[in-house]
DNA sequence: GATGAATGAGGGTTCATTCAT
DNA sequence: TATGAATGAACCCTCATTCAT
């Protein structure tokens, strides 16, 4: 049992409530690392128990089930991202622009695999969760679209079509996060040897601005 | 009920083969199915079953296992992509290899999206399944680079990283198989309706020319 | 195909019949291996179907049912048993008859040790089968128990408990059919090699007719 | 119920581990009873489950597999009777030695008839389980074959062949277990009367010794 | 006669969840 | 809070048998 720290700098917290903190957040992860590999149908909440160092009864005195277990992360991972993955707002400099999106998405996949990987899972296994999400996601698209098709109109950027722009971003990036695995393998690295992360924004934004038709700094 | 031909000597299957055939197919795009949308674990025999129109021991008069199913599934993956994913040897331009490279890509991502969604639900569970494939897919992807870096040598591309340019081809053109629900609501198509290939082919191909400082037809 | 033997000295079967009888034997040896193996509810059709090299389906059109292919070879012990295993009524001497008892139980243990084992199986699952059997078995035993009764009561051998020593013999003798590979083992032999059936009859007789205060020959 | 002991400082067990132990317990009793009657294969969890008053996802919470627990058994015989069945190192008098094995050996039939059968229908079924059990019997059996044959060298008994000696005591004593059903009718007594074992030691003994050529007491 | 196919029951096992304690 | 136990459904697969052909 971890001392309780006298001076906590947030907010005295009851040493239960640190354990149940901590719990949860075992719990968390756990589920991240479970839900990931093998989607909602395939992760079990025996694994997920055991991953996090709990019994399953004990597990759901903590969550109330796996579905909803399962649509908070998902959540979380929709959250974060109609959060991260706006336009910057303070320029107009096509360049800039993309990327900084470039590399908020990549970041964001590389900071967060599972998370990442559990909206994949949810997208392979048909989206029935994401109802309430397409609008969104539509919307915020739209928005850039509507942005790159101005660029485009001023003759700042090439003709290119903005929506498949935007999914070539997103897949590039996002094959970071579900392709782990492989690109680990790719590029000769152990399984938890991290990946050269400034290379490969430095690669991309390049790739990214030239396939844009623009000139790269 | 295909047309029964006349004088086929070689092709003609009795009635009974011919039922077996059909049958054969329609477990396996049942698997195809249900194994690119939950995964190897999240899959259920009895999904796969009703979705081929058969009962559970109906099913196990044709296939042995869930797992045998999967492997083969997966192996006939992993054969068609070692058979496609080849560079053209007749040619030594950068650019019509390339392109020819990305079509062949994306084509078997639009052709065979549940196939292409299994290598993926296997990578993401971790790629238990996948270790003969690896070393195959490093030397092919060592011959690439090798071919990539000499055109580098010889002045005649842009100096990317090979490895990371083949992961961007890579990335997005499966992308259009594994998150075909969302490339379809964002190009507001119907769930069922084909995307425009031939305007993704010309779009991803000027994209990737440029990125690599090469001037697309 | 084997040819038709010309001058089948039992009646000329027709070809048909001949196969049919072979495959009816090869069905008998088939069950009686799985049955004297597994007991009636382990063993599975499937597995005598293709030890007898046929399939299910063709199985089930030679036999009726698995039930009634068990009770037909159990019954067929029981005969076999019912026939060999009486006294020698042409003799009164307790050595010859109590001698030539040994040597025909042995013996039928050794040429059938598959039968001999499926009859064990029946009793160790409790002999629901045997129901019309003790009577006769009882009845039989209970005329070997009067003669040697008779044979003490005259002073022409040791007062041993009858029962016993009948039971004893079984026994001893059903000990090399059920234990056949423990015998094998501890008497060195490989498993397919026989075992010098003519040492175990004079051990075994003369340890018989000594226990019974017999001075053997 | 049994009376919770005051201060019994090693023995108490909380009253959940009563409970556990006291579910155990069935399930061994149940299991034995299922295992003995149909051997390993014809066994079903079912059956031991109602046996044990369980269901049968209740009795996987405390087994792990239907083969472990039936491995566990029959590893349970294999230890009782390593420890059983050693001739008595104290004495030299191969009439005392070999009298306290049969009772031993019967005692041990007689007290433990289903873990006896169990071994009976793994030896019928082939022995698979027992490979690494053959070496131990076997030498213990040597040990005792070469005692009995010094016994031999010096003139104190018969010349036997001890090996066939013991297979036949282990035979005569190992059927008062696997043929108990048989051996009831034959003695005219209830399912579940108990035998005279006294009687059946004292007719086996006296049997035993003489045909050995010694002269009991 | 013999084959592919079907069927309904049951095999062993794990599931997510809940209930006492 | 946390634990052992229980529950009913569902898991993958095999069973004995039957039915067309």
């Amino acid at each position: 049992m971890p001392e309780p720290e006298i001076d906590a700098p947030s907010g005295a917290l009851s040493r239960a409530k640190q354990g149940r903190e901590r719990i949860l957040g075992a719990i968390r992860e756990a589920a991240i690392a479970e839900f990931s590999r093998h989607g909602f149908k395939g992760a079990s909440t025996k694994a997920i128990a055991e991953r996090a160092g709990l019994t399953k009864p004990q597990l759901h005195y903590y969550i109330s089930s796996k579905e909803e277990l399962y649509e908070e992360l998902l959540y979380s991972v929709l959250n974060g991202w109609s959060g991260a993955f706006i336009f910057d707002s303070n320029s107009d400099d096509p360049k800039k622009v993309l990327s900084s999106y470039v590399r908020k998405k990549l970041d964001y996949a590389l900071d967060n695999p599972g998370l990442s990987r559990i909206f994949t899972t949810e997208v392979l296994g048909g989206g029935r969760n994401l109802g309430k999400y397409w609008p969104v996601a539509v919307k915020s698209t739209q928005q850039k679209v509507d942005l790159i098709n101005r660029w485009i109109a001023e003759g700042r950027m090439r003709a290119v079509d903005a929506k498949v722009l935007l999914m070539q971003i997103w897949g590039m990036t996002q094959h970071y996060a579900d392709y782990g695995v492989q690109v680990h393998i790719m590029l000769g690295l152990a399984p938890d040897e991290p990946i050269d992360r400034e290379h490969i924004v430095r690669e991309l934004t390049t790739f990214v601005l030239l396939g844009c038709g623009l000139a790269p700094d």
